[in-house]
DNA sequence: CAAATATACTGAATGGTGTTCAGTAAATCC
DNA sequence: GGATTTACTGAACACCATTCAGTATATTTG
């Protein structure tokens, strides 16, 4: 019958109706500012009614963080077009930097609260892997072919993505404040520390 | 006369009452759960009087994570010893990754709110700025020797510093999960990420 | 079709939060 | 010893996340 599912589809709208307003207003105002109560008075509906979607607070941040993962996927994937792998990797950490310096508050959304995909064993729709095998694939494909310093996958990537989410979190925290950067030199900084970077993990 | 002074005195043994109870508390029970008024029943005290002596929550924090970066840079200052500047910034590196391993919870308190240093123009004793020059000064006399790849002091110390603060803060923050990489052997894969990171900027 | 049930939602209530401020009591000053 | 400054209190304010008894609508059942 067709009721159960119209009602599968209503409640599935109604979660994103939720969420795109969690997003926005988390977005403009910062979570911890954001309440329940005003999510709720944005689409019009009770505080009670956003519980009957959403555990608590934190599950609505998940689900923020997992579109925000897909964004910078579909970042990756738009961007990150190159044949060579070398260039590609190249282009995905300037995609990295650009994303996180044009949406600065939804990527501190991505890695405000501890263990965000603690919900461990359960199958979480998990965004966040799939983004980090993009990486995690060009630089295997790089390695493939000797054209990396690395002889580890794993300390490969892990080492890529520090220094990617070093640069722009320090930045984020205004933490480049000690190091008397400029403020309208910071992307062209950051920009040339990812190239000298990468060309530095050649061989 | 000596009133005066002892009223001084006796404010700032209030200040440090108050931070230590803080500190005690945010690393027990994490800054967010953690309120004036637990604070102010912990050294009792009413609410009211922790606003005499400090201007608000943040402003808690803020003292908070300058005694940070001093417990920081007192562990550089102990660890980090070697004449060879080179070892002297493996020992550097190694150190911020074990303080970070060892006070997770101070360490994130350290980078998790937005421009701790917002007093901007105002002296606000910069232990982060301390901290920040002994490794700065460390890569300078690296550099001055022609001992690193670096040319620009300032890329110098954002990719290293970059560098150290990814691995760290993407372990805090759990993401090294989609990396599969198992609890009990973190420790020693970030310290050889440390290791061939350093090896790889030195010509 | 009517009664029974299931679903969706409400909004007041609970027990918290940061922050303020009139009031009080003690210490200091004149 | 009276006036004044200082240190502190704790109730009050305006919020917060979350819960849950109650209600109204939709669906199913007899």
């Amino acid at each position: 019958m067709g009721i159960s599912e119209r009602k599968e589809r209503e409640k599935g709208e109604m979660k994103k109706m939720i969420t795109t307003a969690a997003m926005k207003m988390f977005l403009e105002d910062g979570y911890a500012k954001t309440s329940i109560r005003n999510i709720a008075d944005s689409i019009e509906y009770s505080p009670g009614t956003i519980y009957l979607y959403y555990k608590d607070k934190d599950e609505l941040l998940y689900e923020v963080q997992a579109q925000a993962f897909l964004q910078l996927l579909e970042t990756f994937k738009t961007k990150a077009i190159s044949k060579n792998p070398i260039e590609r990797l190249e282009q995905l950490g300037k995609a990295y930097v650009s994303f996180a310096l044009e949406n600065p508050e939804l990527y501190d959304l991505m890695f405000i609260i501890r263990a965000p995909m603690n919900v461990d064993e359960d199958l979480h729709k998990d965004n966040g892997v799939a983004t980090f095998n993009c990486l995690a694939d060009c630089l295997e494909e790089c390695m493939k072919n000797g054209l990396l310093i690395f002889k580890d996958p794993v300390q490969a990537g892990l080492q890529v993505w520090s220094m990617m989410h070093g640069l722009v979190s320090l930045n984020l925290r205004c933490r480049l404040k000690v190091m008397a950067i400029e403020e309208e030199s910071i992307k062209p900084v950051l920009f040339k520390a990812v190239e000298e970077y990468l060309d530095s993990i050649v061989v």
